[in-house]
DNA sequence: GTTGAGCGTT
């Protein structure tokens, strides 16, 4: 499983919005959009977890128009994941 | 009724 990281989106976009959509391109495992914690508003940006094709479904989604903002799909970088995949640490392009 | 760079909560 491929951890996403999903972002520039725009303030109406919900989870069920990434699951539907990444969902058409691959086989989303659990899709969060991240809310602020204090006011409970989309902070523009989410996680995708993805079982299979989210390779293809960066590739897919990345830069495409969603709500009227272009999409930022690219591997997460979270904490976890030491086994250092390409572009493993802080390396965003675009 | 707003805002806009970035990598999250249990």
């Amino acid at each position: 499983m491929k951890k996403l990281y999903v972002g520039n989106l725009a303030w109406a976009v919900t989870d069920e919005d990434l699951q539907s959509l990444f969902s058409e391109h691959g086989s989303v495992v659990s899709a969060s959009v991240i809310t602020d914690r204090e006011t409970g508003r989309s902070r523009g940006f989410g996680f995708v977890e993805i079982e299979d094709g989210a390779d293809a479904a960066i590739e897919a989604l990345n830069g495409v128009d969603f709500k009227g903002r272009a999409l930022r799909v690219n591997e997460a970088q979270s904490k976890q994941r030491p086994g250092g995949g390409p572009g493993g640490g802080g390396g965003r392009r675009f």
